[in-house]
DNA sequence: TTCAATGCAAAATTTTTGCACGCTA
DNA sequence: TAGCGTGCAAAAATTTTGCATTGAA
């Protein structure tokens, strides 16, 4: 575990659904030196040894998630913002359904939120 | 609707499932003018007027369907392959569950298929 | 003749990798 | 001092875009 490994944990535990970009920019803050490639190499590790969860994403950069078990979550189409949907059971449903072995699964939904769905309203 | 248009969508509806990189090989051998920018073009605008789907996929090049409702996926984590899986209702559940409307979802399961089953037993 | 679509190439985006160097055990 | 992890830069992979040219109406 190095200097640079504790700080990209610590802003993931800080920052869940950030971007491998914007862990880069809030490491080099603090850090200044590290390198891209070392964040890259880091988060690779860390979501093979299930300490984060890696997040792909329609259209964009991956996500790094502190909440490592899978869940599903929600995107805004307008602002970007990311959460958690609550526990929806769908890899057990359809592991039953299908008869077979998930190894994983993932599921995005796209919305408006409720903030960007005020500002339209105003906009317009 | 050019010649370029109608021989991509040909393709797409003859291999659903299919990459831009894939249908610009096949696209290739019967017309070799046919240039990568265009199929992308292309893709964009059929995509956009629903006239095929675009499926992201995690660490991977998208897919386009000719099934352009949206519909769930199986993808085998050996081979890639990539198949349509039976009817469940996820956008509808989850609209009712979370109250709220979703403009559009994704759902891309990772399994290995029966066939890299089978062929990795034998290997071990 | 017009103008949308093409081919081509460059660029943008995201991620991976080779390599020399520096920490750390 | 041996070797793992770093910084840096180049490259890989996928997609988008600017621009001159083409071809169909």
């Amino acid at each position: 575990m190095t200097k640079q490994r504790k700080l990209i944990d610590d802003i993931i535990q800080k920052n869940p659904h950030i971007t491998a970009e914007d862990i880069f920019l809030k490491a080099k803050q603090i850090m200044p030196s590290i390198a891209l490639g070392t964040v890259y190499r880091n988060l690779g590790i860390m979501a093979r040894e299930n300490e984060i969860l890696k997040i792909p994403v329609a259209n964009g950069a991956d996500r790094y998630d502190k909440t490592t078990k899978p869940h599903d979550h929600a995107l805004c189409t307008v602002c970007g913002t990311m959460k958690d949907i609550p526990e929806t059971n769908i890899k057990e449903l359809l592991e039953e359904r299908l008869n077979m072995k998930i190894s994983s699964y993932n599921l995005n939904i796209y919305f408006q939120c409720p903030k960007c769905l005020k500002e339209q309203k105003i906009k317009i």
